[in-house]
DNA sequence: GCGATCAGCT
DNA sequence: CACAGCTGATCGC
């Protein structure tokens, strides 16, 4: 597509229009109360948490995308200052409250933008109904795909399953309190099923409790500290130190559920690290911490993990590439631990061949694979180029190390691509 | 002084 | 390594 017409989770000036995904911050920034630079897409429910999330947002921005059902637009070309059509749908991301992937379509062709997204959802799913009609329609051209865990060693359960796994630690510690870490958005379907399974109201802090009853959740969280022994906390807000210090006064342990890679090693050991062994665990016999569930980790007497993750796993990542069949894809997010561009993995899924060049051989030792990422890295992204060249004219050429650590968060910096 | 960006931490 | 996102330091106006 031209540059100059639309731009996804970037905000930078020059974009007759501007589709957010989601509301997580890494999405949202440069997203302010002070925004006037062009009409903002987004779900109905990212448009409710809009007031609370940028006070002072020029609500009249804002054009709400219902969900599954084409929309247009009247864009103007920057190049030939002839009329542009641009056709879009919002799809259900199952990532967080209000998260999307966007299709687009045109004269350009059509592409799909999945944001960040979850390919986990179970029986009648309207995203996955609304997917396969409008794929069949308007075969993707490009996909835009939320690739942070996009190879084979990220492998980890359901979030269904995730959220057992969390009942049953609380369960089987009936006389403590519970403290979970999470965000300020997301996870609400763990403690919404925590909750149900346990028939416990669960406590939040008061901006989150406001957040709850924007999503329309009236009457499971409170923040009333006598009415649960489970809190949900900010995540950053506790660690091993505070634990220590709660069970001073009062038995408590803290459950992180993280989407930190736990990684499935080549498989030549026992038990090393497999993580889908659908062995779930009743509250009555959850084992002493030598013998954990899968997708549990117990790192001290107060903490436990559970792998909990809102990106889709490798092979739900793969599934959802064999359903759309596009014909050529571009990750969207370039600093994950083991990135490879999608398509050395999914390349053949693609319905033209690609070039050969990414697809040399399997990397299977970490030296091999940041040697992709390094190469599909400094290979096609000429935003960063730039940036770089700018920061550098900026600052100077100083020491080499200092050249050498910038360049490294670079990389970590430069996270989501666009498509403008 | 203030907002934006960076660095570090979990 | 790194999810998403905080705090605190520094930069630029």
């Amino acid at each position: 597509m031209e540059s100059g017409l639309i731009s996804v989770d970037r905000w930078r000036k020059g974009s007759q229009a501007y589709f957010l995904t989601h509301l997580h911050s890494d999405h949202t920034r440069g997203l302010s109360g002070e925004w006037s630079q062009g009409p903002l897409y987004c779900s109905r429910t990212t448009a409710s948490l809009f007031p609370s999330r940028f006070p002072g947002f020029d609500l009249s921005l804002l054009r709400v995308v219902p969900l599954s059902s084409w929309r247009s637009l009247s864009l103007r070309s920057p190049s030939s200052g002839s009329s542009v059509r641009l056709h879009f749908m919002a799809i259900d991301a199952h990532h967080c409250p209000g998260s999307v992937m966007f299709m687009f379509r045109g004269d350009f062709g059509c592409f799909l933008y999945t944001g960040d997204f979850r390919w986990d959802c179970e029986g009648e799913d309207g995203a996955r109904t609304t997917l396969v009609s409008a794929i069949k329609e308007f075969p993707v051209d490009i996909l835009y795909l939320d690739n942070t865990y996009c190879n084979p060693i990220y492998s980890f359960p359901s979030r269904q399953v995730a959220a057992h796994l969390v009942a049953d630690i609380i369960a089987s510690h009936p006389c403590h309190d519970i403290i979970i870490g999470i965000d300020s958005l997301g996870k609400e379907d763990m403690l919404l099923l925590v909750s149900r399974l346990l028939n416990i109201k669960i406590w939040v802090w008061p901006e989150r409790l406001r957040t709850m009853h924007l999503l329309g959740y009236q009457d499971i969280f409170t923040t009333d500290t006598s009415l649960t022994r489970v809190r949900a906390v900010p995540r950053y807000s506790f660690s091993i130190q505070t634990l220590e210090g709660l069970n001073m006064m009062c038995p408590t342990i803290g459950i992180m559920p993280s989407g930190l890679p736990w990684l499935k090693r080549p498989s030549n050991g026992v038990g090393d690290g497999k993580l889908l062994s659908g062995s779930l665990l009743t509250a009555s016999t959850l084992p002493c911490r030598k013998q954990l569930p899968a997708g549990v980790h117990q790192f001290h007497d107060y903490m436990y993990s559970v792998h909990y993750s809102d990106h889709s796993c490798y092979e739900e990542i793969g599934e959802f590439v064999n359903l759309v069949k596009p014909k050529s894809m571009k990750g969207i997010v370039v600093s994950s631990a083991c990135y490879v561009e999608p398509l050395y993995y999914f390349g053949r899924i693609c319905r033209v061949s690609q070039p050969p060049e990414l697809l040399l051989l399997r990397p299977d030792t970490a030296e091999q694979f940041r040697a992709v990422r390094i190469k599909s890295f400094s290979g096609n992204d000429e935003t960063i180029d730039k940036e770089r060249e700018k920061r550098l004219k900026r600052d100077g050429y100083s020491s080499f190390k200092r050249n050498k650590k910038r360049s490294r968060i670079q990389v970590k910096r430069a996270k989501i691509s666009e498509i403008d």
